[in-house]
RNA sequence: UCCCCAGUAGCUCAGUUGGCAGAGCAAGUGGCUGUUAACCACUAGGUCCGCGGUUCGAGUCCGUGCUGGGGAGCCA
């Protein structure tokens, strides 16, 4: 017989004879006669109640059932007596799969993120960590399904890379030399002895070659793993997460803020609706605003200000902020949450920023300060996308590129998209891991990644 | 990398001015009951993060290291 999920039964709308179902002992309560377990098997939340009557034939061996421990019932299920749930299943017959000794670390109680982090290759089996993890599948499906209803094609991008992006951040490095004893020339290591013959390093971003598709597919998104290797320790930062970069041609810098508000808002509708058990859980425990902020983001339109007036704002503010407020400076954590938690108290999209604080391939604006940068900014977590239109004018590019001392061999082929049928275009990225922390009202980044990468962690 | 806080039972934490190591939950045993974070009683459980110092005496004070957390920077 086929085991039905737990996600399916509770939702039946009938009795049924027979059903077998499989999952972990999540507690167990003990009556006369009677011992009541409740089963989760992952599918949902929720778990199943089993009845087990003591004239089960290996009852003595069930009445000792421990939390953690796999069993596979079959039996009836049938409209609860007890007032707790509307289902239950009355076991006609227990095998126990596989017992948990009282070692199991995980308690039928709460437990710390801290300790929780500690055990993260079980912590899943847990209420909070399940649902987040169910968000997190769902969200990722969303993603998909948000880009290819808009006719998007899905790139993957690669993973190691030769460019030395833009000098964004520190670069995890990539080699097959011999780490204790690298070849070298004139004192340095010589990499061209190594795979690839050059310098190769895990990618900080896909958008390089997203544009390159972009040239070619006209819409596109990347949706892949992305490294840092940043010694940055807060609870918005790993060094192993997951960026969704869209890319587009013929698109302008209004085009990309409409679509990354657009995106925003669409996956949050979609976790509001198709994830509203997980979600409630979150609701309840985690963050008790977290229903009302997801509906503001779903149905409010983004402000939208530029970098000098959301100075402005900041200034005319009188509030004393521990970095100064000035033109040419950029927008610190303290500002961005100003603007989206006291200011506005909705997400914001701030653009046109100056162009010194920019990366090179960001579009001059015509006054020649400013580039085509916007950054959606949402309450607590601060920046979820960054993006902007792109420089397609090669004399510009080229000039913005001597300006900030990069060389223009190593960008070849991204300078040639600029010699053969340049477009205007745009695109974004947005940090996965932080738009679920937004979703869940979970605070640190840490605990909405299976198994984080952060400075001096990498255990499971 | 910088600033701040913490580390005591399996977990969450209390521990007064420096004076015999504590609670709740979990676990074990027994009891009760269609129970539902079940309940009641009992039992067991400790390198007080490591190292060094001050002191008659250190969980407590000082130094140092490690680990964790919060914040900043950088960014998504």
């Amino acid at each position: 017989m086929k085991r039905t999920k737990i996600v399916h039964l509770l939702k039946s709308e009938h009795p049924v004879d027979r059903v077998l179902v499989k999952g972990w002992v999540r507690t167990r309560r003990d009556s006369k006669s009677l011992s009541f377990i409740e089963v989760n098997d992952g599918s949902c939340l929720r778990g199943l109640q089993i009845i087990a009557d003591n004239t089960l034939n290996n009852y003595e061996s069930i009445a000792k059932l421990s939390t953690g421990s796999a069993i596979a019932i079959s039996g009836k299920l049938i409209e609860s007596h007890g007032s707790g749930q509307k289902w239950e299943v009355v076991a006609d017959k227990i095998d126990i799969i596989s017992i948990a000794p009282e070692t199991y670390p995980l308690q039928k109680k709460r437990h710390s993120d801290e300790f929780l982090r500690t055990i993260a290759h079980l912590r899943p089996r847990t209420n909070k960590y399940g649902a987040a993890f169910r968000i997190r599948s769902e969200l990722s499906y969303a993603v998909h399904r948000f880009f290819r209803d808009r006719g998007f094609k899905y790139l993957h991008s690669p993973i190691i890379t030769a460019a030395d992006c833009e000098g964004a951040g520190e670069l995890f490095r990539v080699t097959a030399l011999a780490l204790d004893n690298p070849p070298t020339k004139d004192g340095k290591i010589d990499y061209s002895m190594d795979f690839f013959g050059t310098e190769a390093n895990l990618t900080v971003s896909g958008q390089l070659s997203a544009e390159m598709f972009a040239l070619a597919l006209g819409d596109v998104y990347t949706f892949g793993p992305t490294f840092r290797a940043e010694n940055s320790h807060t609870s918005r930062h790993v060094a192993e997460f997951w960026m969704v970069e869209p890319e587009m041609a013929f698109c302008d810098l209004d085009g990309n803020m409409d679509l990354a508000e657009e995106l925003v808002k669409n996956l949050t509708a979609f976790i509001i609706k198709e994830c509203a058990e997980d979600l409630e859980l979150f609701a309840r425990f985690v963050d008790k605003n977290l229903m009302a902020t997801l509906d503001n983001i779903a149905s409010s339109e983004f402000i939208r200000l530029p970098y000098e007036a959301a100075m402005e704002i900041l200034i005319k503010s009188g509030k004393k902020f521990e970095h100064e407020v000035a033109f040419g400076n950029d927008l610190q954590t303290e500002h961005e949450r100003y603007l989206t938690e006291h200011h506005f108290k909705q997400p914001v999209i701030v653009y046109d920023y100056p162009k010194e604080i920019k990366p090179f391939y960001m579009r001059l604006n015509d006054d020649h300060k400013t580039v085509g940068a916007m950054d959606v900014l949402v309450p607590v977590i601060g920046e979820i996308v960054g993006g902007s239109q792109r420089e397609e004018r090669l004399d510009v590019l080229e000039g913005r590129m001597d300006e900030m001392g990069l060389s223009k061999d190593a960008y070849w082929w991204y300078l040639d998209s600029r010699r053969f049928g340049s477009v205007e275009h745009s695109g974004f990225g947005l940090g996965f891991e932080r738009l679920l922390m937004l979703l869940t009202g979970i605070r640190n980044i840490r605990d909405v990644v299976p198994f984080p990468r952060t400075p001096n962690s990498i255990e499971f």
